[in-house]
DNA sequence: TTTGCATATACGCCTATCCGAATAAGGTTC
DNA sequence: GAACCTTATTCGGATAGGCGTATATGCAAA
């Protein structure tokens, strides 16, 4: 049953960490600094893009609590803020995959 | 390191499965086939929205494999392709609840 | 085959969001 | 405090995506 306060839940979670899964340099900026911390003109070179549109996208994250900004020195290194969200991407990922396996299989049916 | 590889899997991520979840009427769906199947009039009686509406969100929602829709009888009944995306939605969420307790506790402190 | 129910699609409009380019703001160093 | 480096913001234009309404399609029952 939808409850009115699962209803409310899932509104939330659509608008703070669903809207924001939803462009795919933010999926790899959430991945690269899976790996580990970063600054901004290093995430800037390690994706290939100008300097702005990764500080729009990562306050995008900011704003939504899935990355911490601190500032170290002259720059500001930015860090994942829950380890797990990178685990439910890939969830997902499992997920997509199997899916992909599945089709080539009916594919192969003879 | 962000490979070519693992970049050309986060893209395909984002097109099927990421970007289908940025929207709360998808998600509810999701939420609403994870109890049981249903046909499309059944969810937009419990959404309370339109049936062009929740036929236009099943569309893209099967064209991305994260629901199966079979015939039965005069209506079409709609699942889950896969009971874990709704474990990655929760995940996500329990992440949602842990992030709203610690600023909780932030503006609490002294 | 005609009627009727359930679902799907088309169209037009509106809003949200993304990007490139330019510029501003915040710190640091000298 | 002036110059500089890094990061953030603004602006305009382009695009994608959502909704309501109307309508088409697909089965099924008679």
């Amino acid at each position: 049953m939808l409850t009115p306060s699962l209803v409310q839940e899932i509104t939330q979670l659509h608008a703070d960490f669903c809207s924001a899964l939803a462009d795919s340099t933010r999926l790899l900026l959430l991945y690269a600094l899976a790996e580990r911390p970063r600054t901004v003109s290093e995430l800037a070179d390690e994706l290939r893009l100008p300097q702005p549109t990764i500080s729009r996208h990562l306050k995008i994250l900011r704003e939504r609590s899935l990355v911490v900004a601190t500032r170290q020195g002259m720059s500001v290194e930015y860090a994942l803020a829950d380890e797990r969200i990178v685990d439910a991407l890939d969830l997902l990922r499992s997920i997509m995959r199997d899916r992909i396996q599945y089709q080539a299989r009916l594919v192969a049916q003879p």
